[in-house]
DNA sequence: ATTTATATGTAGTGATCGCTACATAAGTAG
DNA sequence: CTACTTATGTAGCGATCACTACATATAAAT
């Protein structure tokens, strides 16, 4: 059929520049006029090619949760379950103060100034941080059914510690802490491994 | 001097339904309109009263400051610093999820959706972080001074560490997380402690 | 009673928000 | 070429934002 005129940016780098602004501003605090002057393009190509604001966050969001998935699966394919939780939290550490991205980590600054009708973002986010979080849960299972984790371990409180340091870790960053602080958090957060 | 026509609203309590709104949704999330709802009162009132958006999310959030610069003194006044940092961890747990307040902590969730021009409420709110991440750490130097703290102990770490399970706290808080989820993370931190 | 000072209620300011109507440009299909 | 489809650029929509002008109301001071 008739295939219309082409699209003249790249859809994939436009969502890369659009997943920066949310990140550094939020959901609520990226304007369109914020998201088109970042992207490149004007307000119709951005609703023709994403929807809406709603929408293009959404794929944003995804985009980043790829990346971060990717990350966290290769953190927990570590040998030990010390090794892969050890892992976890200094990719933390070094990724949350990247200084070519914007501090902290978007499934936690995302939420910015939501108003009340923004609470499908809040539950986009929500359900980010505890996919992430079941992702270390499972890991631990498997440890504790491999002995790798003693018998009385408890994988779901773990990985919450686990989840909770790594998010406050993002306030941390966004509050302008460092590599190094966050490091030694990372170090300290390790030693209630009873090895 | 003449004294005008009085006020006919009790400005401590206006200011405490105001804080009420900023810890629900943010700075930016709270729009004047929900607060002179929720105080009571017309914009001009609120204007008059308190100056703009801005200094009265100022005014609500010292007040929320001091009562929890006290609850904090509180627990730091506990006799070791094991028991001091358990006695923030725990309360931490409680308050972050009392179901009298909006869930989560105002220093955290505050941050709202700010752009650009709120970076001084972002200041702000870095601030009060800083300064009970900092009444922790003199409590540690206090204690790492009286022998109940090794001399290798780093409380500059150390409260760093206990800082970020709060602010992380606050994070699953605002997710949902549960009073004994978080109890069982606290427990879980308090691990680390040498004794 | 008059003056002065502060508070209130109504109503609306300009600016910005997310979003879109509309005409035009640029491609393919026949 | 004409017909059709899709993207772009201009320009602006209604709604909401933080904020305020202005007239009026209510107190104390003289």
């Amino acid at each position: 059929m008739a295939a219309g005129r082409p699209r003249t940016f790249c859809k994939n780098e436009a969502l890369d520049r659009a997943l920066q602004v949310f990140w550094r501003k939020g959901f609520e605090g990226a304007s369109i006029c914020d998201l088109t002057e970042a992207m490149g393009i004007s307000p119709p190509s951005l609703y023709a090619a994403f929807g809406n604001k709603e929408q293009l966050f959404r794929q944003a969001l995804d985009r980043y949760a790829g990346v971060h998935s990717e990350r966290r699966k290769e953190a927990l394919s570590a040998p030990t379950a010390r090794e892969a939780v050890a892992a976890i939290l200094h990719a933390a550490a070094r990724n949350l103060t990247d200084t070519a991205s914007p501090a902290g980590c978007l499934y936690v600054q995302g939420i910015a100034g939501a108003g009340e009708h923004a609470s499908c973002v809040r539950d986009m986010l929500n359900a980010k941080r505890a996919d992430s979080e079941r992702e270390i849960c499972e890991r631990l299972k498997r440890a504790r059914a491999e002995g790798d984790l003693p018998e009385d371990a408890e994988p779901a409180a773990l990985a919450r510690y686990v989840a909770t340091l790594t998010q406050g870790m993002s306030v941390q960053a966004a509050g302008g802490a460092s590599r190094e602080d966050l490091e030694r958090v990372a170090d300290l957060a390790m030693r209630i491994w009873p090895s």
